[in-house]
DNA sequence: CGTTTATAGTTTGATATCGAATTATTCGAT
DNA sequence: ATCGAATAATTCGATATCAAACTATAAACG
């Protein structure tokens, strides 16, 4: 929770660059002329992206008390619409973590407030979780400025570089 | 270590595809209209991607009984070329992580006889890590699979395709 | 019906990470 | 030369994750 908040950086520090990756890959070539690294270098420079994503809408988070891990939750949730609700495991499988994880989730956004556990009429075994008012607001206040902190990432790209960008990710996830 | 093994899954299970990011998209637009959420989609297709390439790699090192942190170690190590040597904190530097968490990953890699602690001659305040030769055949041995495996998760790509995210995701991981 | 099998959520035990504190050593300024 | 600040690595305490075990309930089927 607050393990987000305040303070930047301390151990790990500012310096987010690791090594160039053009350099690791004239590495890879010295070391292993007899293997094509391109395939390798193209998941790092997948990964560096994701990482530096993840950092600023991290780093933005952390003004709000909150981590990643709960405004994924209430984001998920958000954007069902109002009093909408979701199952621990619906939630869990949409954003790919263990249910015991989602658990652990549940109950801190819930301790602070921010969401409900909630009966579910038809099934006894199964609950559902819903906002609070205050975790609605939450979310909606965030929310404009967690755009704007993506499209301030994102700025170097161009729309059609996007739309390249998405492509080509989704190509990677989906295996097609 | 062994945490990575054998059994491929249980709780959080196969269903890999959180839900479609285009419900998603929808979803916002929904909701929150005086939003534009390209943005945010960009950046849930990289994570997407990101994410499955770290599964893919992750299952074929399953079979080497190594998880992702000591294979992380041990190919920067590798890849320095025989004999040659890093500290701590530059290894930690290079992979975005705490030094605490290198002390912790290396502690592992040395109780397993993969790496060594040097001395370093000139400050003895530091450290260098080398591979042994057992960690440095090891590494050897998995790689020609671990860049197969790659090869194989980017195969929808054309090579043009795979210059154009290389160069994108870069963009996005710079800020340029 | 009653028994088996599957499912929902939680609990438990192990482990990896982080940030802060600690110890040892080096560098820098005077 | 000496003292204070910076740096290298480790230790420590807190916490988030996972897989597996567990409890309760539902569904399947014989």
């Amino acid at each position: 929770m607050s393990q987000a908040a305040a303070t930047v950086a301390a151990d790990n520090a500012a310096a987010f660059e690791g090594q160039n990756l053009e350099t690791v890959l004239a590495q890879w070539r010295r070391e292993r002329p007899d293997v094509d690294p391109a395939g390798i270098a193209v998941c790092g420079a997948v990964w560096r992206a994701a990482e530096r994503l993840r950092r600023g809408v991290l780093a933005n988070l952390a003004d709000y008390d909150l981590d990643f891990a709960g405004f994924d939750v209430i984001m998920t949730l958000r954007r069902q619409g109002r009093g909408q609700a979701l199952s621990p495991s619906a939630l869990a499988k949409e954003m790919m973590l263990s249910t015991s994880a989602m658990t652990n989730r549940l109950d801190r956004l819930e301790k602070r407030g921010l969401i409900e556990r909630m009966r579910d009429p038809d099934d006894r075994r199964g609950l559902k979780i819903v906002l609070s008012d205050e975790g609605f607001e939450l979310v909606d206040g965030i929310f404009a400025s967690h755009v704007r902190t993506v499209e301030k990432m994102l700025a170097p790209l161009s729309a059609k570089d996007r739309d390249l960008i998405s492509a080509l990710s989704q190509s990677i996830a989906t295996g097609f």
